[in-house]
DNA sequence: CTATACTGTTACCTTACGGTTACCTCTGTC
DNA sequence: GACAGAGGTAACCGTAAGGTAACAGTATAG
């Protein structure tokens, strides 16, 4: 089992990894943002541990960009502890919440137990008519072709396909994907016509519906009359 | 979503009762181990909250008799705060712990993060004659054949199906789907016919009624009053 | 420093959603 | 029987939401 472990107080970090090691559990360690992000771009971990108070940022905004483009259960750590500190948190995707100072021996059963009810996630390919994506290794083909995406282009399939079969709110999208920009329709639109292009070359049935009013779905059929 | 509280402060219990219902959660409610077990006997739970120390027996082998018998996951709640008490609870197959006095809303936060775990989401769907609908995916059929309903259309469908099999008062519709405009009837009746016509192409039996002075349902045959 | 890719911006096109209107049927009441 | 009032249908059409293409600014690599 490796988890993640993001967190600045670098005394804590040690004592923690220590514990956690000794319970079997394998640590990736990063004291800042930058550092986080650039650690696990290849790695793939059984849950991450985020401190949301960070040197140059903060944890919380961390989770949000990964919350649909990684897979991972997440568990703040922080020393506040009022009601609309951990809401916050839950609300941007946390799974638990410990509050410091707590115990070594909790924080490692609250990871264990989040690795857990990650595990049955292990499927991590998604097929859908000639389209296929390898979820973790970031690979897309469609009828034997590969496909690169652009970032943003990415971040918009793994949500649909995270939502799958079920179609995703135009505002969920906007927010998830430009988090603290002013929400711009036309980048939207732009962003939807790529992805388009990119997914059906030629003349592939689409793939990518807009539920007028409603959002946007990854489906097979043509719904047409 | 349904849960099981077994607590034996009855006034804590009524609070986070009502509270929860706000929530959108409903909750069987027990204050003893014996209640929570006649109770529980034909029940299956999205969650289990239980109050470790109980008037006739504890928590906790209660949660070790369950341990086996039943799936559902288990958040234990204590006045007792000490890491010898956690660790306990953990062991005894808890998923969550958390210590009194807490607030509600986490309360019911972290209980949707359990039964979330727990189900790995299943659609809504909706059936009547040869129409079926899945609420979460947006799809309509009716005989094998797909329907594209507009955004008001199938605002309308899902309140009828909402109230199914109780009519819809005529006033709360337009109150609904035209919260600010000035209530036009024509709107209405034009929307009604529209609808109609996508829910039964040709022949097929009308699903749509309405009962005159007393609102729109939806029903198999005009079984009128 | 050039080349390339990514994203934000603008301008324009297309479509179908939904409001409007006109007219129809049906039922009940005086 | 005529009229009122509710419910139902069909057609019209302005408009906004959605879709596309081209351009520009910025970064990143080589």
């Amino acid at each position: 089992m490796i988890i993640l472990l993001v967190e600045d107080d670098t005394l804590l970090a040690a004592h923690s990894i220590d514990f956690l090691a000794k319970e079997g559990i394998e640590v990736d360690y990063a004291s800042t943002v930058m550092q986080a992000k650039s650690i696990s771009e290849q790695q793939r971990y059984d849950a991450i541990v985020l401190d949301i108070n960070l040197p140059d940022g903060d944890g919380l905004s961390l989770a949000q960009q990964w919350q649909h483009t990684r897979s991972e259960p997440i568990l703040f750590l922080s020393a506040r502890d009022t009601l609309a500190d951990k809401l916050t948190a839950f609300s941007f995707g946390a799974l638990d919440y410990l509050t410091k100072p707590f115990a070594l021996e909790e924080l490692a059963v609250r990871i264990k137990l989040l690795a857990n009810k990650a595990t049955p996630k292990t499927n991590k390919r998604f097929e859908l008519d000639s389209l296929s994506v390898d979820l973790s290794a970031k690979i897309i083909t469609r009828a034997q072709r590969v496909i690169v995406l652009s970032p943003q282009q990415w971040q918009l399939l793994a949500l649909l396909i995270e939502h799958y079969p079920n179609p995703v709110d135009k505002a969920t999208i906007i927010n998830t994907i430009w988090p603290d920009q002013d929400s711009n329709n036309n980048m939207y639109k732009s962003l939807l016509t790529r992805l388009r292009s990119n997914l059906s070359h030629e003349h592939e049935t689409p793939l990518l519906h807009t539920l007028k009013k409603q959002g946007l779905v990854l489906r097979r059929e043509n719904t047409d009359e």
